[in-house]
DNA sequence: CGAAGCATTGAAGTGCGTCAACAATCGTGG
DNA sequence: CCACGATTGTTGACGCACTTCAATGCTTCG
């Protein structure tokens, strides 16, 4: 059931069956929640955390006159408000993208796991840490990247994770994003995300229908999005 | 030496003699360093952390073109990458605004505090997720706010920061960034920080110079910014 | 006193936004 | 199975916020 959770950890560290006993301890229970539904609303008070099974969810915050931002995709493997453990109360929605299966985590279970395995204390903390990481990549896109190379990045950061839980294929994987969440992501305009996606077909880097995105031409598009992964700490750590 | 740290923390949560003293264990030794020097450069090994005593540190990454982006700013009492801790090596510069003063503090001191504290362990990893928090509201103001919101937002942000380590007076506070390290902030050119500046004193929000700056209009200014302080969990916090 | 960095200004250009319409696709119910 | 409305994708015309380039004064400091 976490299996693409564990999946992810064992790239970073190994885990003994004692710890993944613990691991797979932590989960109270799942649930099971719509595309566009709400999975935790900026504010709340939350006492536990959601590690996303199945389905793509989205960190996102909104300006008092409406206009949203994305500021983190999740995908299967993710815990998509693990910092709610130590922040209590969220400062962004988290919202389903597609039909998805969350498993809940209380946070008392974190804590006794944490203080019972201080390695694995470290890892969670650690994933944490790359969330900043991945936030700090998206802020050089917005303030720096063209609407392109944003673009052109942004698919290249999400080939890179689902592969590293086995949701890619060679040549590209499945997206159930609209333009419209695309554009939400990417600070851009509907009908601008729109031409960008148009301009990446034109040079022959991707495809794009039928919610499946393939890679035409990973170096090009690497090139186009100047993408280095090592922001995204995939390899193994000592932790 | 520490102080301006021990009492942000003190904001958030109690802390006991005997963690005082932990905390006070944790620093080997400090290093001055001038400004414009790199204290941490993108990729290289660390297995030390930084906390700043004196001066302003920068997150700061760059595209291959040379195009800079600030990810955060830090202050005294801010560490400026206690996410090294689990990452090892970070994803980006930290580099000094002004002449500063550091605390260097080991990461196997860390590490003990936190299997000796188990509580310290949380309040660290809570400060490296408020640091989230902070990326979070720099990418929604990087992909939504206008120029003039976005410059509001930083000077509204700074003003809390600077308080909660009274550093701040009632009505502004030492500002010592160029127009151009402020325009690496927001994703602008120094042409347009400069004509936003402009635009901010000319609505009689603020003034600044010779390194000061003057909030006229608090509540003019958070109007701008669309400015919420409670992502900066600055109030007490129960770990 | 001169050099270097910083702040300011003007003029012109452009990447992306806005508005509006239409086409294609999808989900749903009859 | 088709009819229907709703959502998503696409296109064109136009506007504007911000960029670019270039020049000038201001400050600081050796």
């Amino acid at each position: 059931m976490i299996t693409p959770h564990l999946k992810k950890l064992r790239q970073i560290v190994t885990i003994s069956a004692e710890e993944e006993r613990a691991i797979r301890g932590l989960v109270s229970s799942t649930r099971r929640i719509e595309a566009d539904e709400l999975l935790v609303t900026a504010g709340e008070d939350l006492n536990a955390s959601h590690l996303l099974l199945h389905g793509w969810l989205a960190r996102s915050k909104d300006l008092s006159e409406g206009e949203c931002q994305v500021t983190q995709l999740h995908v299967p493997g993710d815990f998509a408000d693990l910092h709610g453990f130590t922040l209590k109360r969220v400062d962004h929605d988290v919202k389903a993208m597609t039909e998805s299966t969350v498993a809940i985590v209380p946070h008392d279970r974190i804590r006794s796991m944490a203080e019972t395995f201080p390695r694995l204390g470290r890892v969670y903390w650690f994933l944490t840490n790359v969330d900043g990481s991945m936030h700090r990549e998206w802020a050089l896109s917005l303030g720096q990247r063209s609407a392109i190379s944003r673009m052109a990045h942004l698919f290249c950061e999400l080939f890179f994770r689902l592969k590293a839980v086995g949701k890619a294929s060679e040549d590209g994987y499945d997206m159930p994003l609209t333009q419209r969440e695309l554009s939400e992501c990417l600070g851009l305009t509907v009908v601008h995300a729109n031409r960008t996606i148009q301009e990446l077909r034109r040079r022959g880097l991707i495809e794009l229908e039928k919610g499946r995105l393939t890679i035409l031409d990973r170096r090009g598009l690497h090139g186009v999005a100047d993408f280095d992964a090592a922001y995204l700490y995939l390899e193994r750590q000592d932790l």
